[in-house]
DNA sequence: GTCGAATAGGTGTGTATACACTTATTGAAG
DNA sequence: CTTCAATAAGTGTATACACACCTATTCGAC
């Protein structure tokens, strides 16, 4: 008689389920920016806007592209968050050196959202660090880290 | 005279993107994503599409709230996901046990993309398996699975 | 039985993500 | 100087995500 195949019984499955990198990692993501959302909302940021505003304005003025890399986006995914920053005020994207380029720069709005978020952001981080124990957030943050690297 | 505002001096924002355990984390699962999803391309499902499929099965006709619950999504978004699962034809979504309820379930079709999908799914784990080494893999595993609990 | 709270689910809107493809510009080989 | 590969960026399309708000159904107190 016909049963499910072998390799999708149930004890299969549920390995799948409890060890796949990929989905415990996605679940993780959406499930922790959940929190860093909730705490930000005050500061009229998301999340992703904060690191790409914190990453901006620690590389000042910056291509699209170099800023794609450092914060491990695809470009045009890229192009199109940044499209919402200028938006909102928050950046502005001036001509390059040369007239492919394009650089990104905070505008003064940018840098008071910023200000305004970062307390809120250090609530939120204390509250994981105190949660998972600083030497374990050490510990995650290179596993992490490590992650991207294996793709690159 | 006036100078960037203490909280925002470039040691102090170095060490927020090197810290931040959103960011990190978020910018690992875009990393990893990319690469499960080139894996499985040949299968025709996206990492989110098999992870969904796998619980479905799993868990075999489940409420779509409950499947959210398990997947740590947004109902809501589950519910967009499930349309395109079923426009594939993977899955049917049935009437439940009350009339509220909508019960989801498998097609063989969305068998069959299963048992396509997790012979590229070994390969893909398998390289992550080497790549961090299976003890750094496990505790990994463990800390997401924390990240998770910290919000629940 | 009636009514209101709880439960299950969907829709509107906006953000985030990425692949395939395209345009514009630069730079280098000849 | 021309031509062509490389580089920088944008667009079309589709999926993924979630909050605010809505409807339908069920259940329990009365």
């Amino acid at each position: 008689m016909e049963e499910t195949p072998k390799i999708l019984d149930e004890p299969r499955c549920r390995e799948i389920g409890r060890t796949c990198a990929c989905y415990n990692l996605r679940r993780a993501a959406r499930s922790i920016t959940r929190l860093y959302d909730d705490f930000l909302r005050p500061s009229g940021l998301k999340t992703t806007q904060f690191s790409v505003l914190m990453t901006a304005k620690m590389r000042g003025p910056v291509t699209i592209t170099k800023l794609a890399d450092l914060t491990v986006t695809e470009r045009t995914t890229l192009t199109r968050n940044l499209t919402i920053l200028e938006k909102k005020g928050l950046i502005r994207i001036e001509p390059g050196l040369d007239r492919r380029e394009r650089q990104v720069a905070l505008t003064e709005a940018g840098h008071e959202a910023l200000v305004k978020a970062i307390p809120l952001w250090e609530m939120v981080q204390e509250h994981v660090e105190k949660g998972l124990g600083q030497d374990r957030l050490v510990s995650f943050l290179i596993e992490l880290r490590e992650v991207v690297a294996l793709t690159r």
